[in-house]
DNA sequence: TCACTACATCGTATATCGACGATACAAGGA
DNA sequence: TCCTTGTATCGTCGATATACGATGTAGTGA
């Protein structure tokens, strides 16, 4: 793949697995309420998303099943927390795309001649 | 929800769709191929990624709906080129969690006296 | 006009996701 | 022991995602 081009390779099932823990504006909002509060209990998320408890468990599950958040057992409760070394993968590849990004709407695309020149843009 | 906490109001719903599109490895590896070429046409990242075409056409219109992908066509070919402009939301959000981040495995999480400064952490 | 190329769309089957209520579990206190 | 609290898991459902082959479409060239 990209193995040859790349110094850093950047594994697109790892990469996905984080973008999927993502992937969902219910675990953005989780994301952004840890962000808010140095570490958080269940119940308040569950105040915070305005889902049922069993939801936002789930939610929980799929984001500490990505390696996003991590829990600290303080029984009864739960203490839920980022774990920002779970983004690197994300974080290069945007990186990457950045990088190169500006340029690569204006410049020549492809192998074919005077491709990028003319032509419509689809979206 | 956090618009009263930070300054950049990140939408939930943005971030997430975003991440959504980068949520499956054939379309991470897409914008790896497309990272590794400036420009391609459709049928070298149908060779690319092993797919049927119609797959593959698949996930370009969720890449060009997320606006990570655009297509600029050179009839009878269409150019892909990556947006960066899409990931800014993204970005944004993983930045702020890394910025934060390093001291929130370490730092006492929970308004729960002592807490975070015992406890197992789960995964 | 006809065939070819490059890509999009359709129809489909199957798999996974997301939501909920119900229930289980573990620890602490009455 | 029973109740309460905080969280996880189960079962179920409708919705969405993913994959494929078949077919449609638009431009090119014979």
């Amino acid at each position: 793949m990209l193995d040859r081009n790349t110094s850093t390779t950047i594994e697109a099932g790892r990469v996905a697995s984080v973008a999927k823990a993502l992937a969902h504006p219910a675990r953005v909002r989780i994301i952004e309420f840890l962000l808010s509060r140095p570490g958080c209990i269940g119940g308040d998320i569950v105040d915070e998303v305005g889902l049922a408890q069993s939801t936002v468990s789930e939610h929980l599950r799929i984001l500490k099943a990505s390696g996003l958040v991590v829990g600290t057992i303080e029984r009864p409760r739960i203490c839920y927390s980022l774990d920002p070394g779970a983004l690197v993968p994300l974080h290069m590849l945007i990186e990457l795309i950045e990088a190169r990004g500006p340029d690569s709407a204006d410049a020549p695309c492809c192998h074919v001649p005077a491709c990028g020149t003319s032509g419509d843009i689809i979206r």
